[in-house]
DNA sequence: AATGAATGAGAATTCATTCAT
DNA sequence: AATGAATGAATTCTCATTCAT
């Protein structure tokens, strides 16, 4: 009788930091079960192919944001500079570690020509982080010009998080952030 | 039968496009042998492995920009208004042709902690774009904010290269050079 | 199908046959996958790689021949002539089987200038074996005399099996035994 | 009209190096091509596949041997003692350049089982050098010890290359030749 | 004669996946 | 649940050979 030595969620977590490091194709089942101390064979009692755990880590991290980071949305007892100082600190968390980067972007980039079905999800992550932005800014900012300034501040903390790799240089997230923050306030 | 089929600077362009639409480790040699109309085989003759042909191309593409597009900067007979609208111009042909998205960014993000020498090649290419756009805001602002002007242009429409391919709409893109344009006249 | 169809050793042994049969470079792994009885791919759970392979059959013959032929000579149940007829019988029950010839010199002769690693295990065997007759010699000889004898020996050996294969004729080698028996027996 | 670069003979005695020191199906004919500072293509024109060039190279080698070398056992001005020690001069000078070794014990080993006809090549070469040692021992010895010790010499120079070549020392060689000058001269 | 591009079969190796235990 | 052997298709790369120029 063997004993659980992983369950699902810890091998999302564990494939999680693979897949960010390497990407979606260059990664094997190989190295997910060597990330997660199990063998390969064992992956499979979990998730029926490669396909579908990426698919688990996808919508995983996605409601992992929705429910931890961009739920400050909501919150009542901070203001919205508040709400988005904690998102940057969030993102920076998140972007700054295992390497650096953000997975729903290499992977959406990786994949969006080829393997339609994650693309889907990573829309859901991207429209429930644009939406959050959003929702802060419509305390300053009527809904159209709301809207555009929260695709702008995605947009720009991609695009920076993508410098930051290439030039291994932190400093392009922490502008973009500044200027967002800056944004918001100097309305 | 022989005769010159292609040359290395056809092969850079056919691969150019399935690099770009399929990133590098799911793109194989049968792929880009087909999309060059020649076998397998005969790739070899002409690139010695899979990375070098990718490295031909990350450097056949700088040159291009370099040549091609960033020159902009240095022309006399235009002002820099004129110089960003050519630049927008253009972008907006590459990013948006062959199933749109940048190369660059695709492929960087794909190797960033995978095949090291990419990036190096990479962050040639994003130093060019950058020092481009600061040399045509050095008209207008002083060194120091025409450096960070141009290092968040670029970063705003890479991040919305991401965004324009996950939803599949332009106006991400047209937004973003919208906005890189405003921020120049209203100085 | 799973189920172990084969180990490691059984491996080994199969390969050893189509290697010494067909030497190094001309045997591929799908001859060797086919002597097994299984695929191609399998062969790679159990060897990394064709060298590894093939320094793991030399190993392995090289303990067989030091456990179970050159260790005749610390028996003390039997004489130096006695020994040396062991030997001969041996070497005479392996050089003529499939096909005839002896592995390491065939590989040896084959990689010497091209996988220097083979030739630092192939080394080892040659040692034993030398080191073998040299203490049965040195029941009769002084020690010097002993080590050339057995160099000599071996020398004589290997010599003759060429012949044999090249001449499809086992005198050779039987002549060679008979004159090693004669210059111990004569002394 | 392109200028004669090379001619049969170049290419083969080029070749022979290459195949003496590489063995046949390690060497490639980019390999001989380069050696012969010519392009692969044109190797065809003198030899039209790898196996005939192979062939061509043996039939020089024997040839070569046969004309300047065997052919002392008739030369009717110095006496067997001196024809054995022009024998072992020429074979020191041949079996210890480029890298060391005998072509034909090499070729002959790797290709017994596996291409035929290099091995009726093969035969030839050692038909004729036995015949030499066995004329000369002819002076000193009955026909059937002359056969014997002439085929004893030829094993017993072979197994010393072999040898040699697995520990790099041109002792095993030399010590050969002294053993086979001294049964000449103790008879 | 020489070139060198092109071929296509085949090499080693990888990898997602299956399945009996 | 976990294993790990086996699969077989796919992948990168090699190489002897052909042939138009």
């Amino acid at each position: 009788m063997p004993i659980q030595k992983v369950d699902k969620e810890r091998i999302i977590k564990d494939s999680l930091k693979t897949f960010k490091a390497q990407g979606y194709h260059k990664t094997t089942m190989a190295d997910i079960a060597k990330a997660c101390g199990i063998l390969k064979g064992s992956l499979y009692h979990y998730f029926k192919s490669k396909e579908e755990l990426m698919e688990a880590v996808i919508d995983y991290l996605t409601q992992y944001y929705e429910n931890k980071i961009f739920s400050v949305k909501n919150k009542h007892d901070i203001n919205g500079y508040e709400k988005l100082v904690f998102l940057m600190k969030k993102s920076e968390e998140i972007f700054l570690t295992d390497n650096g980067g953000c997975l729903m972007a290499s992977i959406g980039l990786e994949t969006v020509n080829v393997i339609p079905h994650f693309t889907q999800k990573i829309q859901r992550f991207f429209k429930s982080w644009i939406s959050c932005f959003e929702q802060i800014f419509s305390d300053k900012f009527p809904p159209e010009k709301a809207t555009e300034l929260a695709e702008y501040g995605v947009a720009e903390i991609e695009g920076s998080v993508l410098l930051m790799l290439i030039f291994q240089d932190e400093k392009y997230l922490k502008h973009a952030h500044q200027r967002i923050l800056n944004r918001y306030i100097n309305s």
